[in-house]
DNA sequence: CGAAATTAGTTCGTATTATGAACCATTGTC
DNA sequence: GACAATGGTTCATAATACGAACTAATTTCG
């Protein structure tokens, strides 16, 4: 009495499988912005205001010379500038220009609208219970084996 | 009595960094076997057997000029092998070594390990209802505007 | 204070990844 | 048998990613 009926799907092919559809969509918008996927997610993490290299490596999970290449590159582009931090003269901030910013902007939408209609055909409330259960998984990965604090 | 504590991680936020984490784990994986990333994965989609390239560039999303490199490159580490086709003398399939077995096979479960350890933390049952959701969401994908067949 | 360690970024060399255009060979199709 | 379609490769190019070595500013502390 085995099930052998090849249910289900397993549960990490099921995320491995959603990570990659997730790629997918992001890939698909960036190239109709003339964008790399890495640039895009570059200026979607710029959205909300200036950042710093080192944090930037640490959102992006990057080394810090990978990052100043894709700067770099999203500088020459004119999507990007860097400032001088005034506070800590060997810091700089990375801050979206008007263009870099209506772009990334535009991007973040887009992928939030398809990512949204593939949720769309989800029974009532499935959409709700994913993103929490999701927000579980993560924040339990944020902290992995963190008793004190 | 509402669990105010964070609002809930939006939608697709949550998408996106639950993707983020999975490349993360198979990043991790990878390069604990001295692989790239997708590297690891050709391996992974082998281990079922051996697959023409033109399926692969299916599975993978990659234009056929690169998984040729990609193939060359594992090729050359000794992982796969092309093996033409005897039916179709165009085609071929490119089949695991040993060595490319094992490591895949390995990687493989590591993976599956770590994910599966992420979701440890969940609450009972939400592990399956997580993965059927997600089950619907690709399967909704699969097929978009189809409405004949 | 001033030397030493740290931190923030860049530079450089190298391997990999990814694409598109052009191409060759084999299969199908009339 | 000509001709299109299919399966892969080659080539040139750009982007990505890393580590090691480096510069400059900032802390730390003896």
């Amino acid at each position: 009495m085995v099930t052998t009926k090849e249910p289900v799907l397993r549960f990490t092919e099921a995320l491995v499988r959603l990570a990659h559809l997730v790629q997918q969509v992001f890939a698909e918008v960036s190239r109709e912005h003339d964008l790399t996927p890495q640039q895009a997610q570059l200026l979607c993490l710029l959205i909300d205001g200036p950042v710093g290299m080192t944090e930037l490596t640490r959102a992006l999970h990057l080394e810090k010379s990978s990052l100043t290449g894709l700067v770099d590159r999203a500088e020459k582009r004119g999507l990007v500038t860097r400032t001088r931090d005034s506070r800590d003269r060997r810091a700089c901030r990375i801050e979206l220009t008007p263009d870099g910013a209506r772009i990334g902007v535009l991007a973040h939408e887009e992928v939030a609208q398809r990512l949204d209609a593939l949720a769309g055909e989800l029974p009532e409330g499935h959409r709700e219970l994913l993103a929490s259960t999701i927000g579980g998984i993560l924040t339990a990965h944020a902290r992995p084996p963190a008793p004190g604090r």
